[in-house]
RNA sequence: GCGGCUGUAGUCUAGUGGUAGGACAGAAGCUUCCCAAGCUUCUAAUGCGGGUCCGAUUCCCGCCAGCCGCACCA
C-alpha cells in the first residue's frame, strides 16, 4: 500500500486500507492470485457492516411511504432492454489510438475538435471514414491513426450454448426497477405515487479503478425509484418540504471552492426546485445527518451544471461527503429527477404501454431516483469514524457497527468467564455480541474501539454477588454499572441512539 | 489506456548477488481485579512467470497489483 514516491496521498488512506484489511472490512478481491484491479472482497466485519447499512437505508426509505416496496431484479440485462435505455449506445465510445505513440483517443471527441460539431453516434466505420475524410492525425505526436474500435463500459455476456443471445452485466440497479414497473404497478394495486427500492451489484468497466472503493468495477448500489404523476404530485401536502428546514447545497457555479451555503427549503422552491425535490433533498440530509452521524461540515449536495448531467436528468444533485482520505467532498450518492426519460424509453424499446390511468387520465410517471452508493457510503463512514492517536477508535454510529457489543470476563478465571458466556448466550438471541478473554482487559477494550463496537460489558467478581456489570462507553472510555436484567433495556437504548450515561 | 514511482510475515518496515532482521498484531502459558503492562515460548514474508549467474529477494524482461499525474468517469 506504500505511496510510491509521491507522499501527496494523504496517509489517512494508508491507514484506512491498513485497518481495514487487518481488522476484515474489505481487500483487495483474489489478491491470493494477484488481484483484479476494481474488485473488492468484503471480509466479516465489511460484510456485517454493510447489512446494517442497508437495514438502516431500507427502514429509512420503505419508511417514507407504505407503497414503496423492495425487488430484487436480475442482474443480467438483455441487450434490446440496454438499447431502449440508451446504455448500448451511450455507455459506449469509439476509441482510436495513434499507431505511432500509441495514445488512445476518443474518436467523437478528435472529430469535434475539428469541426466544432457534435459526433456521437457515429459507427467505427463513419468515424473511420470521417478521420480520413478530415485528415486528422494525433494531436500528441502528429502521427497516423489506428481503426476506430468500440470502447463499452459494460461487460458483456454470451448467454446460451451459442453466445448468440447478446446480453451485459447492468452498469445500474435502476433499470431493474423501471423494467418491473407494470408488473408492479399492477401487483400494487394500481397506486402512484408507488417506489422501488433496488439493493445490489452493478458492473462498469471502468478504465482506470482506482481510490479505494470509490471506482470499482463491481460495486453495490441502493436506489429509490419513485413513480409520481408529475401533474399533482407538487400538490401533495405530504410531500411539502419543512419549509424551515436548511439544506445545505453547493451549486454548480459555487462547488469548485468545496464548500456550501445552507438554503431554507423555502427559498429553494422560490428559486424554482419543485416541492417534492426540496422535500427529498431534506430526507436524504435527514439521513446523513441524523441517522448516519455526519458532521454537518462535512455534507452536501453539490448542483451538476447543465454539461455535467445526462441529457435526461432534469435536476441533478449528487450527494457528497467530505473525506480526509480521498482528499475532500466526494460524491456518495445523487437525487436525480429523471423525467418519463426511463418509461418512455422503455415503451417505445418494448412495444408495451407503460401509460397507466390516474383519475381517467393517461399519465407516464416520472421518476425522481434516490441513488447511493454502498461501498461508497460505507468507506466515508470509515473516514468518519476513524480517529488514530492515543487510542485507535472507529466511531461507527452504533446500528452500523459490525459488532455491536462485546462481553468480556475481567480476568480469565474464577469462573468469570463461564458467567461472561452466559451473558453472551442471553444477548446473542438479539445481537451478535462478541466475546474475548484473552490478554489484559484494556487490550480487549483496544481491539473492539479498533472495529467501531459501541459498547463493552464486563463481568467481574462483584458480579457474581450482585448480578451487575460494567457498560463502557466506546467515545469516552466512561463506564456505567447495569443488572444483568436490564443489559436488553440498555442495548436497546444505546442503539437506538439514546447516548450513553456514565455512573461517575 | 499512457507516463513516473513502488511491491519483504496479518500490518508497518530493515537489509543483502550466498535463501532474510525488527516492531506491532496473533497463538499458548505464567501473571493480571477495568483501559494496548510484564515475562517465556511459538506461528508467520521477498506479488507471479521467465532470463542472466555456480547461486537472485537483490540485476534484466514480461505480467499482475498499488500510488501519483494525464486521459476516462452515459
Amino acid at each position: 500500500m506504500a505511496g510510491g514516491a509521491y507522499p501527496a496521498v494523504p496517509s489517512r488512506y494508508d491507514e484506512l486500507w491498513s485497518l481495514s484489511v487487518r481488522r476484515g472490512f474489505f481487500w483487495p478481491a483474489v489478491d491470493l492470485y494477484g488481484g483484479l484491479a476494481g474488485f473488492y472482497d468484503y471480509g466479516h466485519l465489511g460484510a456485517a457492516m454493510k447489512r446494517n447499512w442497508e437495514d438502516l437505508w431500507l427502514e429509512t426509505f420503505l419508511g417514507l411511504d407504505e407503497n414503496y416496496q423492495l425487488v430484487d431484479p436480475t442482474i443480467a440485462l438483455p441487450e434490446a432492454a440496454l438499447k431502449a435505455s440508451g446504455h448500448v449506445d451511450h455507455f459506449s465510445d469509439l476509441l482510436v489510438r495513434c499507431t505511432k505513440c500509441r495514445e488512445t483517443w476518443r474518436a467523437d471527441h478528435l472529430l469535434e475538435d475539428v469541426t466544432h460539431e457534435a459526433h456521437e453516434g457515429l459507427t467505427a466505420a463513419e468515424a473511420d471514414a470521417k478521420i480520413r475524410e478530415l485528415k486528422v492525425r494525433c494531436p500528441k505526436c502528429k502521427g497516423e491513426l489506428g481503426p476506430a474500435q468500440p470502447f463499452n463500459m459494460m461487460f458483456p455476456l454470451a448467454v446460451g450454448p451459442l453466445g448468440t443471445d447478446r446480453a451485459y452485466l447492468r452498469p445500474e440497479t435502476a433499470q431493474g426497477a423501471y423494467l418491473n414497473f407494470k408488473r408492479e404497478f399492477e401487483a400494487l394495486r394500481r397506486r402512484l405515487p408507488m417506489g422501488l427500492a433496488v439493493i445490489g451489484r452493478c458492473f462498469r468497466n471502468e478504465i482506470s479503478p482506482r481510490q479505494g472503493t470509490y471506482r470499482m468495477r463491481e460495486f453495490l448500489q441502493a436506489e429509490l425509484q419513485i413513480f409520481f404523476d408529475p401533474a399533482t404530485w407538487n400538490d401533495e401536502p405530504q410531500f411539502d418540504p419543512p419549509a424551515e428546514r436548511s439544506i445545505q447545497i453547493a451549486f454548480a457555479d459555487e462547488k469548485g471552492k468545496g464548500g456550501f451555503a445552507s438554503h431554507p427549503a423555502r427559498a429553494l422552491v422560490e428559486r424554482g426546485l419543485p416541492k417534492f425535490y426540496v422535500h427529498h433533498l431534506a430526507v436524504v440530509q435527514d439521513f446523513y445527518l441524523r441517522t448516519m452521524a455526519v458532521p454537518p461540515e462535512r455534507f452536501r449536495f453539490a448542483e451538476l451544471s447543465e454539461k455535467e448531467r445526462a441529457f435526461y436528468n432534469k435536476i441533478h444533485f449528487d450527494i457528497e461527503v467530505k473525506q480526509d482520505s480521498l482528499g475532500g467532498f466526494k460524491e456518495v450518492g445523487g437525487v436525480h429527477y429523471r423525467s418519463d426519460h426511463d418509461l418512455a424509453a422503455h415503451q417505445a424499446g418494448s412495444k408495451e404501454r407503460l401509460e397507466v390511468s390516474v383519475d381517467g387520465r393517461k399519465v407516464l410517471p416520472h421518476v425522481l431516483e434516490l441513488s447511493f452508493g454502498i461501498d461508497r457510503n460505507l468507506w466515508a463512514l470509515l473516514d468518519l469514524g476513524l480517529s488514530s492517536g492515543e487510542r485507535t477508535v472507529l466511531r461507527l454510529p452504533p446500528r452500523v457497527a459490525p459488532i455491536p457489543a462485546a462481553v468480556f470476563p475481567l480476568v480469565s478465571k474464577d469462573g468469570l468467564p463461564d458467567r461472561a458466556r452466559a451473558v453472551v448466550a442471553a444477548l446473542r438471541r438479539r445481537w451478535r455480541v462478541g466475546y474475548d478473554e484473552s490478554a489484559s482487559i484494556g487490550r480487549r477494550y483496544a481491539r473492539m474501539d479498533e472495529v467501531g463496537t459501541p459498547v463493552c460489558i464486563t463481568v467481574d467478581h462483584e458480579t457474581l454477588n450482585d448480578g451487575a456489570v460494567t457498560l463502557r462507553d466506546r467515545d469516552s472510555t466512561k463506564q456505567r454499572r447495569v443488572p444483568e436484567a436490564s443489559l436488553v433495556a440498555a442495548l436497546d437504548d444505546l442503539l437506538g441512539g439514546i447516548p450513553f450515561v456514565a455512573t461517575e
